[in-house]
DNA sequence: GCTGATCATAGGCAGATGCTTACGATTGGA
DNA sequence: TCCAATCGTAAGCATCTGCCTATGATCAGC
């Protein structure tokens, strides 16, 4: 057997990922899931929220109750979208970002140690590989 | 924001990678878990059940009904260890084997068409470094 | 104007998951 | 020799997950 299976592999890379992270985020008082509802509004401030649950790979009948705790710590707004008044547009509210951005700076330095057993270049490699694969 | 988190962007890959390996593993009647138990038994023939949970990361108490589904397939045997007459030893069949490369043919070729994004001197860089992440 | 589709929301359901306890058989060290 | 630890097994529990249905408000096309 010439190697492992790829997704052996990337498994294997998600779970210490997620192992690293999930206290780091406990820090900040974030799910998992509620850290990539706020990463991902970062980016896209304002759209329906199925769209949000679609973006995110999450349920869109169970992303209601997760909006509401976001909503419930000032971290999020959901507002009347004026051209489509079924529709509610959720928005960052600026503690929403400092509290991402905090989370974020953990993360971000828990991942520099990760890499840093590559060098400068499979650094720079692999993260220019992995959004093309991540498609 | 510079790039996407390491952990969206290894999650979605594995993402990518669990929805293309699912119908495969189904086409040859085993579930992912049981894959990566025939997986890691072709590795390392002979261990304790508990080493076996362990070494995919899979909860040992939810082992055994998994095991008993895979030797009732005759997939695998279980042995009595002559030397701790508590252990068991897992061992894979022939019959094992035979589907357990089957199955990894398939998983292959699908792991070929994704990777063929890339071009061969990234897909080498992405294989050498990916072992040294999942550690 | 009416009808079917869309959106947010609520609720339920089956299965998977991680964790814990218990128990009988067996082992190994005090 | 006896006691604590280990192994396989069984069972239970809280939680998470995907999926499906329903409902009220609103929209868009006929």
């Amino acid at each position: 057997m010439e190697r492992d299976d790829l997704g052996a592999l990337f498994g294997r890379v998600v779970r210490r990922l997620i192992a690293a992270e999930r206290p780091l985020l406990e820090a900040h008082g974030l799910t998992m899931w509620e850290y990539s509802v706020l990463t991902h509004l970062a980016k896209q401030p304002t759209e329906t929220q199925q769209a949000l649950a679609a973006a995110i790979g999450y349920d869109k009948s169970r992303l209601i109750p997760l909006l509401d705790g976001l909503a419930g710590q000032g971290l999020l707004v959901r507002e009347p979208d004026p051209a489509n008044r079924r529709a509610h547009a959720v928005r960052l509210t600026p503690d929403g970002l400092a509290r991402l951005e905090a989370a974020r700076a953990d993360i971000r330095a828990m991942e520099e140690e990760l890499l840093s057993v590559l060098s400068a270049a499979e650094q720079r490699h692999l993260l220019a590989v992995l959004p093309r694969l991540a498609d």
